[in-house]
DNA sequence: ATAACTTGCGTCATTCATGTTGCAAGTCAT
DNA sequence: ATGACTTGCAACATGAATGACGCAAGTTAT
């Protein structure tokens, strides 16, 4: 996808850049180039240097953090694992991706269609394991699976906040959600 | 609390300029004065008269939103009425006032005092009425109440998006909230 | 080692949002 | 009806963000 190869100083450059920008804008999304070069490490011009504009960079970091949505999601193998373990590996990892890049992952008025191709993909992903969890018995069959989707999307939100650091933090985070998404609040569950 | 009341021309403005604001700003965060204008079918410079700065004018529309978020739980009588009919009201209360403010009440970092506080009363009837409904045992003793608290703020913000019109429609919305966020996933409840 | 590339710095042009003011015409309250 | 207030319009001032250059110094790959 990429004819060539980027040299080992302008990757670094470009992740620094990106990742200042996560960092800046999540703070204030209307933050001026030159805030989030100086989070970066860099000169200004250099952010322009390799982001022609400013809607070029916020289109960038969009298409960075919907690719390592998708790749949270397929590590879990959500069409072949089986039902349950995929819906927990699948928030485990989509929970770090989102602690990391919320700001590119949700305020983003992301009109690219490459983005939106990525996420839609995503979304279809998630109601197969949606399916998959009914004909598992784990989710009734009368239930509203986009509603129970935008649920889940949700609490990923909420849980997110919390940005704790632990693998084991995580893991209770995740646990939490799903708890609650289904069998909402109450006593945890005993499987 | 107003020392000199407004002119019926004045108030008119007033309250047309804060709701193309809530309109315009909620579909574009950064769109200049002059749309808020042109969408509240005023001149550019009125809007400048009656908002001092565009940090004053989102600022009223904080506070403003506040005020009616406020009202809609007080309406509810959390602490007075049964705790569940007080849960009921207060969601469709919020859901009404979210649906036609929710980027006032979301999406908005008001740091001004006055607001926080009225947040955080709310804050607290809330978490005063899910203590009654504790002691109605409605929800079990060994929640966590503040986790408790966002999913249940996540669950309006979510239901608030598909905005429906008809009064049924939000009856509907409400108790597939409260549903959620009691039960989780699945049946719905026949109580 | 060398050729190609990248970066920082200073500089400049341009565009755009913000905020202000004066005045004529219209609206409101009493 | 009258005095006070409000609005639209046009014009102006200002500041800030964006984006583009060229050049000297440093880094990378082969």
């Amino acid at each position: 996808m990429n004819p060539k190869p980027l040299r080992a100083d302008t990757e670094r450059t470009v992740r620094a850049i990106l990742e200042a920008a996560e960092r800046v804008l999540s703070a204030n999304p209307a933050a001026p180039m030159e805030q989030i070069a100086e989070a970066a490490g860099v000169a200004r011009t250099t952010v322009h240097r390799r982001f022609a504009s400013r809607e070029a960079l916020i289109s960038a970091l969009g298409a960075w953090a919907a690719q390592r949505f998708h790749e949270a999601v397929e590590a879990a193998r959500p069409d072949t694992a089986p039902p349950t373990v995929a819906l927990y590996q699948a928030t485990v990892n989509v929970l770090r991706v989102k602690i990391g890049w919320g700001f590119a992952m949700g305020a983003l008025p992301s009109d690219a269609p490459e983005v939106a191709r990525v996420h839609d993909d995503v979304r279809a992903q998630c109601e197969r394991l949606f399916v998959r969890l009914q004909d598992a018995g784990e989710i009734p069959t009368n239930a509203d699976l986009d509603w129970l989707r935008r649920v889940y999307y949700a609490l990923i939100h909420e849980a997110a906040l919390e940005a704790p650091e632990g693998d084991a933090a995580i893991d209770a985070l995740a646990t939490r959600v799903i708890d609650t998404l289904l069998h909402g609040i109450g006593a945890s569950q005993n499987s």
